[in-house]
DNA sequence: TCGAATCTTTGACTTAAGTCAAAAAAGCAA
DNA sequence: TTGCTTTTTTGACTTAAGTCAAAGATTCGA
């Protein structure tokens, strides 16, 4: 039975890297519930109570407007977690949370969190570091989405993935159309990109692998500089 | 004393917006500490004992490649922590850290923390709150930037100022540039959107005033409708 | 109130990257 | 191998948004 609610614990979002032992303690708060479909699990202004992980279903968020129009402000699906900001920080729900259809989910109340934390810091410092890290990569993400065109973000990708350029073959382990998507990019531009930078001796090509022919000209690339020929 | 050390944290990223109270308590056991230019605060593969804020000057992170190059991973620079995500896994540094120039910093040591963190929880439940609200913010800001146009961007920003719609005025709290620069864009463009908008009797726009005359096509635009005219 | 500095708008032009479609190549099953 | 599907490449075209520059507004200090 409890390896059931862990093995939920680590399809979810927030819990997935945490380490067993301290998903176990975490299992012991977690109470199962479900909710009908138009269900509210809480209320606007309501004192968070705990918070939420949804194992099946799909809850909205959302708050309502002066004029008694609702404002839907997030959906959230299987895997995700909701309302733990406000439970966080020890307030009040800033918005509804309804059930959108029939809907499974592990209750975390505060008050046992809070406990738990207090007798085991580590699963917070967990929290905290899953959460920090993925901080990192999202500020990362940001960066190189919002200032960078597809060669530098190709570009990137390729450094990051020779091991500071020691290794001078990279063999991609995934589809080109997956990496374009990963890019952010379609795959004809991706190979229109690929083919710019073997036209400059910087890769070469070859099926599924890509040799890195200059490095040098690569990182330059990757954080923004334009080489001679587009 | 204490007084300009709560100050510092005050203006960090990560501890700026605790509440007071707990800042008083954290601000106990960050240790003081300055480096001289080209100093070494952790090494890559240390045991990761603290984590660091910085106060003044700036630190290189960087990773030693096979054939001896150093691969410079971030610069942080002042308000900035670093350090902390191996420090709340308990695992060991993943890279070195080098201040690029005389600097100072406050030192968080490890166990330290984790007798705070137990004995007041709410610290890292702060933490945690201040982190996942921030993620949130960021997975919301990646997809604006990359599903959608400015367009979209705009009709996104005037909804979510405009409380539901109920409010039918926005009045813009900075300059035309702060905003063009806030949804990714730059002045002329945002200019030439706001005219598109208005040319469709959707806003209405004297100097900072944006009047809403059309809520729904302004949130169909929002979510990535396209309406007649671009 | 005048004038300078800063913002904002507009116009003409460029460009990166997307769309659509078709050809070429690669992968795969029987 | 053969044929079928999927992936990748290429070409022609479109488009959103950036650049640069100049003209209009607005703001603000003295």
């Amino acid at each position: 039975m409890t390896d059931t609610l862990i093995n939920s614990l680590k399809k979810s979002d927030l819990f997935s890297e945490m380490p067993d032992e301290l998903l176990e303690s975490l299992s012991s708060i977690a109470i199962k519930r479900t909710a009908v479909k138009n269900e509210i699990l809480f209320h606007q202004n309501q004192k968070a109570s705990g918070f939420y992980l949804i194992i099946k279903g799909q809850i909205k968020i959302y708050r309502m407007a002066n004029d008694g129009r609702e404002q839907i402000i997030h959906l959230f699906g299987e895997g995700e977690i909701f309302g733990e900001v406000p439970v966080f920080q020890g307030t009040v729900y800033p918005a509804y949370a309804q059930a959108t259809k029939k809907s499974e989910v592990f209750y975390f109340d505060r008050r046992d969190f809070l406990t738990l934390g207090k007798k085991q810091p580590e699963i917070l410092l967990s929290l905290l570091a899953i959460l920090s890290l993925r901080l990192r990569h999202f500020v990362e993400l940001i960066d190189d989405f919002s200032l960078k065109d597809i060669s530098a973000r190709l570009a990137k990708y390729l450094c990051a993935n020779c091991a500071g350029c020691s290794v001078r073959k990279v063999k991609l382990d995934m589809s080109k159309t997956r990496l374009a998507q990963k890019l952010g990019t379609i795959p004809a531009t991706l190979s229109r990109t690929l083919k710019k930078l073997a036209d400059l001796d910087i890769i070469k090509v070859e099926k599924n692998k890509i040799s890195i022919l200059d490095c040098d000209k690569l990182k330059a690339i990757s954080s923004g500089e334009k080489p001679e020929n587009l």
